[in-house]
RNA sequence: GUCCUCGUAGUUCAACGGAUAGAACAGGAGCCUUCUAAGCUUCGGAUGUAGGUUCGAUUCCUACCGAGGAUACCA
């Protein structure tokens, strides 16, 4: 349709097809499509408004000549001002889109294509268990996944996890010294979260003992850098302890992921990985790629980007954080040989990121145009920044549980008499539903203030305000009863607001397009808010099953499913799942 | 110091360089003998400051002010 506007520009213009854009009038009553037209008048040196009904003239003319009127996709085309407006035929697009999605159903939209595409999401450390900004960064790579593989991408989900270094260390210290050899099955506690008590425990002692003794508060640094050199010696205790300790953290870890329905595909440990990297530094080192500083430590110069010079290997040999990355890619593309790596990972990391492609390029890794940093921002509460080393973090744990809570009461205040399963369930998807939206809905480029409170609502501009207007559609649905009859008349579809949900209903597909182009998931968050909004309008102000009109109802009917299809649709690519009763 | 983000209603967020800057929450006023009131209707209220580019700037450029981050042989 867009397409057939331009052709129709560029026959009356001297525009060339690809130089035509059109813009989507800010108000329907204004068209479908408009061109601006001051380009145009600048090149004629004409008054861009003298240039519009020219240029309506000039099209409708060309037509007459040939004894018809307007080509049949078109309705009419006005001038507002320096604005050329056109208007589609709403009863073509009405019947092709309605169509459409009943034709394909909840594969309306999809695309095909075969590139493989790697995410990493989320990447934790081993010592603490995850709070918002991992939440945050697994809704990122949940719902970008989903996108991707909506149009077409074969996406596979894989994951870092720094299972080694000073900050591993700390909670195991405080463990040997506080945990008197307990577990967390004995003391009831979820693993991981049994890890991070000691992680924080540590921070406690550290910041006990220098305020105690502010001279030399160092004791406890020096026991940490003893375990860390047990721990590379491969001490057969602290390999124990570490061991255990890991496998709590992993496994609290996969509990939280699997209550987000969140699928890793591949795991790598750093720990397997950092040697690996090493090899390849020296290699690189041995062919003059990276130089050797005079203390003895491996470095590549970046200067002439501005990226300074950075440390690779430290001078005893030992690696640092960018070592394993660089072997982590490596394997990873032997592993699936990608067209794409997009690494999910905040954007305090982006100074990280950008030397790492570098080093990519300068070992001619062939991937190493083909990795992308997806850098989103960071999430700050109303008091300020999360540290976990304080322990004043939200738990995704525990805003999970909250979140269900709060929707256990508001669903039995509606039903009193349902089970404990079919509250459990039903509290559990609106509650993530309620979560994830109100994360996704902000722009991953952007910071953002969280506020807990807001999270657990259940109205404005909520996932399950979403939710609900899909239950509303499906109960209507379900009182019907009947095989939806799909031959209606789509003529009967003609309020104003018919219309505005048939042109969003089209719009799904640009809006997945652009949602995976630019990375942003909110881009979908605000769709299906317009389209449930509409909805709950167009349900206040016309009666569906209770139409009187035979045709009028069936015409509904068709409509409302139609935007149940895309709601469930959208829904699932964000990761949320859909109640059928709320 | 240098580099990178970000400054929009009381609050939290939207707005391919375009037409009257949108929502939600909070506040005021209404709507449940009619398809689920987790809803609908309705009323107020905003682009940090100063320049520049442009027919047109919340959007691009410069300076300043303010917030955050990076600049680690931490991860």
């Amino acid at each position: 349709m867009k397409d057939k506007i331009k052709e129709l520009i560029s026959q009356n213009t001297k525009l060339d097809i690809k130089d035509i854009k059109l813009e989507i009038p800010p108000q329907s009553e204004m068209g479908d499509y408009a061109l601006a037209c001051f380009d145009l008048a600048k090149k004629e040196k004409k008054s861009p408004v003298d240039i519009a009904k020219e240029l309506k003239e000039k099209i409708i003319e060309n037509f007459n000549q040939n004894k018809e009127k307007l080509p049949k996709f078109l309705e009419k085309i006005e001038t507002y001002g320096p604005y050329l407006n056109f208007f589609v035929n709403k009863l073509k697009i009405a019947e092709s889109i309605i169509k459409e999605i009943q034709k394909n159903q909840q594969n309306y939209g999809k695309l095909n294509d075969s590139e493989i595409i790697l995410v990493e999401s989320p990447g934790p450390n081993t010592n603490k268990p995850l709070h918002l900004g991992h939440l945050r960064n697994i809704l990122l790579g949940q719902s970008i996944s989903n996108i991707l593989r909506f149009i077409g991408k074969d996406v596979h989900i894989v994951n870092v996890v720094n299972d080694r270094g000073v900050h591993i260390c700390k909670s195991m210290l405080a463990y040997q010294k506080f945990g008197n050899s307990t577990s967390p099955e004995e003391v009831g506690k979820k693993s991981d979260h049994f890890v991070g008590d000691y992680y924080v425990r540590y921070n406690q002692e550290a910041k006990k003992q220098s305020a105690e003794n502010p001279d030399k508060g160092e004791k406890l640094e020096e026991e940490i850098h003893d375990l860390l050199i047990k721990w590379e010696n491969s001490d057969p205790q602290v390999i124990k302890l570490w061991k255990k300790m890991n496998n709590w953290a992993l496994k609290g870890f996969k509990e939280t992921y699997r209550k987000l329905n969140f699928k890793i595909e591949k795991e790598y440990l750093e720990s397997d990985t950092y040697q690996g990297g090493k090899d390849l530094i020296l290699a690189g080192l041995e062919e003059g790629i990276f130089q050797k500083n005079k203390d003895g430590s491996i470095i590549i110069d970046l200067e002439d980007k501005k990226l300074d010079k950075k440390v690779l290997l430290r001078p005893d040999g030992t690696s640092v954080y960018i070592t394993q990355d660089i072997n982590m890619a490596h394997l990873r593309y032997e592993d699936f040989k990608f067209d794409k790596m997009i690494y999910v990972v905040g954007n305090e990391q982006q100074y990280h990121f950008k030397v790492l492609f570098e080093v990519f390029k300068a070992l001619n890794f062939n991937f190493a145009n083909k990795c992308y940093h997806f850098s989103y921002g960071m999430i700050e509460l109303p008091e300020g920044k999360m540290k976990s080393r304080e322990g004043n973090v939200i738990d995704t744990d525990n805003l999970i549980e909250e979140a269900t809570e709060l929707a256990k009461l508001e669903t039995k205040k509606r039903y009193d008499n349902l089970n404990a399963d079919e509250i459990n369930d039903r509290a559990n998807k609106i509650a993530m539903a309620a979560i994830k939206f109100s994360i996704l809905k902000h722009d991953p480029l952007k910071n953002f203030i969280f506020d807990l409170k807001k999270s657990l609502e259940f109205e404005g501009d909520t996932g399950p305000y979403v939710l609900y207007s899909y239950v509303r559609i499906k109960s209507i649905l379900k009182k019907y009863d009947q095989k939806l009859d799909k031959k209606i008349n789509f003529s009967l579809l003609n309020t104003e607001l018919d219309q505005k949900i048939i042109k969003l209903l089209k719009n799904y597909k640009g809006i997945i397009k652009s949602a995976a182009k630019n990375y942003k998931p909110s881009l979908i968050v605000s769709y299906l808010l317009e389209l449930s909004s509409s909805f709950s309008k167009y349900y206040a102000q016309n009666p569906i099953l209770n139409s009187d009109n035979e045709e009028i109802k069936k015409a509904r009917l068709l409509l409302i499913d139609s935007i149940s299809l895309v709601l469930k649709s959208g829904l699932n690519l964000l990761g949320i799942e859909t109640v059928e009763q709320m």
